[in-house]
DNA sequence: TAGTGGTCTAGACCACTGG
DNA sequence: CAGTGGTCTAGACCACTAA
């Protein structure tokens, strides 16, 4: 009671234990049967078991109860998620007028975009080259380091982002660092960086090594 | 009250109304001020705008209010619905075995497999095609009919759905039918239909056209 | 200090399903 | 018929913030 996680994400932390250890379909506990358990309302079980059927874990029949999902469904992706953890490097970063990104950023074309570049490896093979523009100003002021521009781009739900799916063949600067040949067809992905407001703070470009990374999504 | 939708759907499209009337940025009534206007407990109002929030329409803050999403955030795509509407029509259909599918819909290899393809249409223009697999027994015990088909693919939230995306150069065979030239990266999406118990429904590959038709998704 | 959203309670009635 | 999830109420206390 006194700890400082909401009952429900404690009540959601224990359903997830109980559940790893079931069988797909087969149903959990009714929802009045677990809040007398957990010894809390059913609307704060029912918070709890909303969030794991959002995610996916679980899923509902109106009449006859809840149910534990398939185990091939446990793995959850969304586009917050799509770019996974793996090892990042910065290989270079400059400062100058882009006139063909200004206007993406609503900046005026005269006005200093900083570019940062870093490619995502894991085992020694580059998944990925990242291209990140955002304005000078509002990097020095608001951003400040590269690690500010990483937490951007990897955090959950406090920015709104587009992402635009762009077929291509790999641009030839890109071809060494990405080991594949030349004209390979690849996904590149853009993707537009806003505050809940709608200012937005930066434009970034995926470039997906097909051999070595999949793009994938699941509801 | 006596509407056949739930009250928090109704007062969902009320305040939805009420916002599009409104700017950005500017806060809307508090959830205690909403719930004595249309009458009803703070719960109910809460989760009209629990909705709206995850629909992109408004954003919160904890101790502020609650307030509308900037404009250009108010297309809203998901997963669920990649695929917008438009003219569809069936090039041809076909039932046999197909061995490169069978494993992937987890059918034996002898197992004969419906396969629908589509056209999708706008302006004249060809968007995308469609490929559909199904099993047959399935198709004709539960389906039915190429409507069905469409429905399972279009429905949002009834099925787990897993989308891979991977780049290729356009089939040769949809050159014509694309209009566009050979050897043009595309994208083709893989996409997976389960029921919520986990059993493999179909799988789909579409092809779309780079330059009539992007992929976007936002959050 | 007054107002906000975040959380929580202890009830309630409904439609629908399965035995 | 008993049990399920879906909805709804009328309160409550909390942490935080802006005036």
């Amino acid at each position: 009671m006194s700890m400082s996680k909401p009952l429900y994400q404690q009540i959601k932390t224990q359903l997830l234990q109980k559940i790893s250890s079931m069988q797909p379909n087969t149903a959990i506990p009714a929802e009045r049967t677990l809040a007398s358990e957990f010894n809390v309302s059913r609307m704060t079980v029912r918070k709890a078991i909303d969030e794991l059927v959002d995610e996916g874990m679980l899923y509902r029949d109106k009449t006859r109860g809840t149910f534990v999902s398939g185990r091939e469904l446990v793995k959850k992706n969304n586009v917050a998620t799509l770019i996974k953890e793996d090892t990042t490097h910065v290989l270079y970063m400059n400062r100058r007028t882009f006139e063909e990104i200004a206007p993406i950023l609503n900046l005026p074309v005269y006005e200093e975009i900083v570019r940062i570049v870093f490619e995502c490896v894991r085992d020694h093979d580059v998944l990925r080259i990242d291209e990140v523009y955002t304005a000078s100003s509002y990097y020095c002021e608001e951003i400040g380091n590269i690690e500010k521009v990483l937490s951007i781009i990897n955090s959950q739900g406090s920015y709104r982002i587009t992402h635009t799916f762009i077929p291509m063949l790999v641009p030839v600067q890109f071809i060494n660092l990405l080991n594949i040949p030349m004209n390979t067809p690849i996904i590149m992905v853009r993707s537009i960086y806003r505050e809940m407001n709608g200012k937005i703070i930066l434009m970034r470009k995926t470039y997906y090594n097909p051999l070595k990374d999949t793009i994938e999504i699941s509801n």
